[in-house]
DNA sequence: TTTAAAATGCGTCAAATGACCTCTTTCTTT
DNA sequence: AAAGAAAGAGGTCATTTGACGCATTTTAAA
């Protein structure tokens, strides 16, 4: 049942049929429903989270209640709330299910063990914070200085596959946008 | 020469006087006259930077020509494009001086061995690794959810030591909003 | 000290943006 | 299949923002 994921191990991050078992055997599987919670602000995030089939959402709610989204999370993608996990701290993030998906679930200490036993993981793990650290770079850079124009484009070159799955109003909430600027330029480019 | 290094290494990081010794001997130390650049775009970032005295400040230029701050780095700080250092591929980001600096450079081999010899180092500069990536979320959702005056309240409040040494139109240009703007916040907030 | 350059304050104006609202369409769920 | 909820298109309008230009002050360098 978990094929997605084992195959996932042993391509991408390299895990020999042994070190897949091992990390395998200290999973959680979890089916979720649209909608579901898996972090709420305030918890503490006691998982990595890998999506194997699905989508996720990371966001932050603001005082007035409006959702910024961090980042959305398709099957294949890891996500947490790194500061809540790495310390056991309350979350300031949400995370939550746009579609129906497949995710597993690693306990802290037991991923921790994991990274201790597994060389390859662990070189895979950097590799991931280290990818994660230069779109987060990237993304900085492009919200301080692209027209909402330009971070549509870019969001549409980037993540192709994620537009006919996302709603309009969680886009804006990731560029940062209203979706009636959002509408603007949609249509604006809808002419041509 | 390097007693602050010296210091920072020994009560920041935690280092041993043998360890602090074989830190400072991989590393090369460098005054900068204000305006200086340390990395411009196109090139390769091959050292760890850290700043002992002064301040420098990390930054992306865009098509237009607008420049765009990543980050400050002032005194008992660390910078470096992460990206181009690891892969020792071209910089998108350029590095150079706002005051006089006193910094001093690892190449990257050197800072690399070091890691390898001292754990300490290595804890240590993870927690900073770390601390990156938290302090980068929470700047990604000021800039996607924060008002301008929003933003500005936030910079005086996390650094205030900044606002006195650094142009306004710097300030500007880290928050990702217009010269103009800052200017009425600043003249908004005078009358209070 | 003098001179040049940079920084900053301020006015005007046009354009971009978001808040609010309504109506229609599309999904969900029962 | 039917009812209810969510999504999104589109209109209007007030506000915010930035572009441009100019005057004044401050800072840096000769």
């Amino acid at each position: 049942m978990s094929l997605i994921l084992e195959q996932y191990l042993h391509e991408k991050a390299g895990l020999s049929d042994a070190d897949v078992a091992r990390t395998l055997a200290a999973v959680q599987a979890r089916s979720l429903q649209r909608g579901t919670m898996l972090l709420q602000e305030g918890q503490i995030c006691r998982y990595k989270i890998f999506v194997a089939d699905g989508l996720l959402r990371n966001y932050a709610v603001a005082a007035d209640g409006s959702e910024h989204i961090l980042q959305f999370c398709p099957e294949l993608h890891w996500t947490l709330d790194v500061e809540s996990y790495d310390h056991q701290t309350p979350a300031r993030f949400n995370i939550d299910a746009i579609e129906a998906s497949e995710v597993y679930l690693w306990p802290k200490d037991a991923f921790h063990q994991l990274l201790h036993e597994i060389p390859a993981l662990e070189a895979f793990s950097r590799q991931l914070v280290s990818r994660n650290i230069y779109s987060s770079r990237h993304r900085l850079v492009s919200a301080l200085s692209a027209t909402p124009e330009e971070k549509y484009q870019e969001f549409v070159n980037s993540y192709p596959g994620l537009l006919s799955r996302v709603p309009l109003r969680m886009i804006a909430s990731y560029l940062g946008i209203s979706l009636k600027t959002l509408g603007r330029i949609r249509q604006a480019s809808a002419r041509h």
